[in-house]
DNA sequence: CTCATTTCTTAATCTGGTTCAATGCTTTTA
DNA sequence: TAAAAGCATTGAACCAGATTAAGAAATGAG
């Protein structure tokens, strides 16, 4: 059950038997069905989830009723409303389960006594947003000066899986472009 | 010299006389003339800078060779290529002064250090980086889901004083439009 | 197996924003 | 202090992508 979260771990730091062990005692499993949500903009959102099997998304729904979808998150990654989680306040996002999941939980309070008792927490979770942000300044890039076509062939290139988990509008919805436009680009560059 | 940074860090963690004095002791203090370049893609990033005064942006030129300003960055900001610096990789971001800096450097052997010796750095750098996530996450879906003239008004009331400071067509080139266009809006704008 | 719902496609029309080109206005620089 | 360079504005033509509408295909629930 920890096998796969503790080589996620290990990646970044290493740690004794008792540290790990220490780690597993906050962490809270849990199996959800698919089309649940995780949290919903309004809520406190008072975790960050591993994600042992299934697929993610995360959204946020704009003035006009709009949903973009900020994430795809798969085996093997983190979500949550870091705003929300992070300055105990309410949170803009939505995160819905797209597949039956296995989740591991983690709360404020156990992820900063889990900092005070082993400080390297705070150089794992560092890494882990830094490398969040860069992934994020890639996609602003993006969507600033590449065309929709582009960004589509993009993301089938960086995320070869997601298209076969996830249906066609939603990545329409991560890619900015409606879905309509986005079967046009398909047809397009199965033609070329 | 320090008084500043010092309050910035404060806001953070606490820290004893001696963990600041060592802190200081790993900060470079330059003055950079105005239109310098302190990071050109390609080169090694091997800073991060504090402003203690002056006015600095954070630029990508993308495949057509337009600029894309990620970042005006003034008094009390970091800025770096973080991509670059944490992985010691060459930089595919362009850093310009705006105006004449003060600024304060660290390089990535002594921010290491400085973790090393004063774990509670770690949680500083974590806490800053997050919120330049969020605030990425913000543009993201600001750039997405909202009008160009829309994203102009959210930036002067977000930056009030940046519109002063740096000319329109940069403004233009962070909010993902055409100088043309931003000049249009801005017409647009002030007759309604 | 069947009806309902969700998903995907195609086509016509419309619009926000780009591109190109011309003009006047400020800053630099020599 | 002039000449040059950079900056902002305006208008016309154009285009990427949205919107609307309708039907086809796939999926799922009873």
């Amino acid at each position: 059950m920890y096998k796969q979260i503790d080589t996620y771990v290990n990646k970044c730091v290493s740690l004794t038997k008792e540290e790990l062990e220490y780690f597993h005692s906050l962490l809270q499993y849990k199996k959800v069905k698919k089309k649940s949500f995780l949290l919903r903009a309004g809520e406190k959102c008072d975790f960050e989830a591993y994600i042992i099997t299934g697929c993610v998304r995360v959204y946020y729904i704009d003035e006009n009723g709009f949903e973009v979808n900020l994430l795809f998150a798969v085996e093997d990654w983190w979500v949550s409303d870091l705003a929300s989680f992070s300055q105990q306040q309410s949170a803009r996002l939505f995160i819905e389960t797209l597949e039956d999941c296995e989740l591991l939980f983690i709360d404020y309070k156990s992820k900063e006594a889990l900092f005070k008792k082993v400080p390297k927490f705070e150089r794992l979770f560092r890494l882990m947003i830094q490398k969040a942000y860069e992934t994020m300044v890639d996609r602003l890039i993006s969507n600033i000066s590449k065309s929709a076509p582009r960004r589509y062939q993009e993301f089938i290139k960086k995320y070869p899986t997601i298209p076969q988990r996830v249906p066609q509008h939603l990545i329409a919805a991560y890619l900015g472009v409606s879905p309509e436009f986005l079967s046009k680009i398909r047809t397009r560059l199965s033609k070329a």
